[in-house]
DNA sequence: AACTGCTGACTAAGCGCTTGCTTACTTGCT
DNA sequence: AGCAAGTAAGCAAGCGCTTAGTCAGCAGTT
C-alpha cells in the first residue's frame, strides 16, 4: 500500500497545476481562465487536470484556503514577538504588507475570486477572514485600552488598515521602483500615524 | 431626421440595459455575466442588447468610462472650494470615499474589471485613472510645499490615499452600520493623519 | 533474466451544454 | 405608410468535464 506517502511524481504536477491555476487567476481572472489554460501552463493535456483535481472551482479553493491560512498565521506571528501594542502593530502590519506585495498574485486571487467559490467553500473562507478581522481588531482594542492608540472608532480602523494591506495586491507591479520591504516599512509608519501614535516619541 | 435628438423611449432602454449590467457585473463579474443576464433583468430578450449596443464588451466600456470620468471631475470639484491644502485634502477625499460608498456597484465594476476591456478602451480608461492620480499627487505636493503636510514620500501617500477610497468599493455593504457620509466623516480625518497634519491644530 | 499481471500517470477524442451574437421577422407608434 | 423597437429561433465556437484507453514502472513468479 502506498496510498498514505503521496508520491513525489503525483506531489509535483499538483503543485504545477496549482501554480499554473494561480498565475491565469490572477492575470485574467476565475472565470476568464478555461480548463485547457490551465492545463497548457502546468504542460499538461485538458484531461490531466482532472486526474489530480474534482474540478476548476476546487483549484480555487485550495488556492484561497492555503492563502488565507498563511496570512492569518503571518498575523499571528506577528502578534508574539512583543506585548507592545505599537511593536505588534509595525509587526504586524509589516508582514502584511510585504507578504501581500512579494504575494501580490497569490493576494489577487484570494481577495478579488471570492464570488467564484462554492457556497460552502466561500463560507469556510469567510470565516478565516473573520479570524483575520478579530485579530487586528484585539490588536486595535488593546492599544487603545493601554491609551498609546489614539482612535476614534476600532471597527473603522481595523477596516483601515486592512484596507490598505489588501489593496496592494490589486496595484502592486513587479516592475515597480518600491520593492515589497520599501512598502512594509511605510506602511507600518502609515499604520501607526492611522492608530494616532505620536511619531516623536518614537 | 431624429438621429440628433435621441429618442427618450430608446434612451430609456439604453439606460436599463445599462443599470442592468452594472447590478450583474458588480455581482458577478463581467465574464461571470452572460448576455442573457443583462437582457432578462433589463426586462427585454437577449437581441434587444444588440439593437442598442455593439457588444457585452462596450457596455462594460460605457460604464467604466462614465464611472472614471464621475470620479476623476468630482475630485477637481473637491479641489477649487478653497486654495489651503488641508480643505482640500479633507474635502476631496471625503467626496470620494462617499462616491465610492454609495455607488460601490458601480465602483466595483469600475475598478475591478478593468482586465475585461478591449486594449483599445483600456487604453482610454488607463489615462483617466492617470489624471486623477495626478490630481491627488499635486494635491499632496502642494501641501508638503507649504509645509503643512508632514509626508516622506508623495508617491507612495498618493496612492495610500486613493487606495483607502478605492477599496471601499471592495468591502462596503448596505446592510452596514455606517453611511457613506460617516465613512467620508472617517476617512478624511484618516487622510490628515496620514498626511501629518496637527490634528489638534485644527 | 525473462515473463506476467497490475497500478498510477497521463492523453486523444469528444459529449452535452452554454456562450456571444446574428438573422429574419413582427409589432406598434407617428 | 414607414420606420424604429423589439423578438423567436438558432448558429458557430468554446466551455467544463468524461470516457476509454495507452504506457512506463515495478513486484512476484519461474
Amino acid at each position: 500500500m502506498t496510498e498514505t506517502t503521496d508520491l513525489p511524481r503525483a506531489a509535483a504536477t499538483r503543485a504545477r497545476l496549482l501554480d499554473a491555476a494561480v498565475s491565469a487567476f490572477a492575470e485574467r481572472g476565475f472565470h476568464a481562465t478555461t480548463t485547457r489554460d490551465i492545463a497548457a501552463a502546468a504542460g499538461m493535456s485538458p484531461a490531466a487536470l482532472y486526474v489530480h483535481h474534482q474540478s476548476k472551482e476546487e483549484l480555487l479553493y485550495l488556492i484561497s484556503r492555503s492563502g488565507h491560512e498563511r496570512t492569518l498565521a503571518l498575523v499571528r506571528d506577528g502578534l508574539v514577538g512583543s506585548e507592545d501594542p505599537v511593536k505588534q502593530l509595525v509587526s504586524v502590519v509589516r508582514r502584511f504588507a510585504i507578504d501581500h506585495a512579494r504575494g501580490h498574485t497569490v493576494a489577487r486571487v484570494v481577495n478579488y475570486e471570492l464570488a467564484a467559490l462554492s457556497p460552502e467553500h466561500f463560507e469556510e473562507i469567510r470565516q478565516i477572514r473573520q479570524e483575520i478581522d478579530h485579530e487586528v481588531r484585539r490588536l486595535v482594542e488593546s492599544g487603545m485600552a493601554a491609551g498609546v492608540f489614539q482612535v476614534r472608532d476600532a471597527g473603522m480602523t481595523t477596516l483601515a488598515l486592512l484596507s490598505l494591506g489588501i489593496d496592494i495586491a490589486r496595484w502592486y507591479r513587479d516592475e515597480g521602483t518600491w520593492t515589497p520591504e520599501d512598502i512594509g516599512d511605510h506602511y507600518a509608519e502609515l499604520a501607526l500615524r492611522i492608530v494616532g501614535v505620536d511619531l516623536s516619541s518614537l
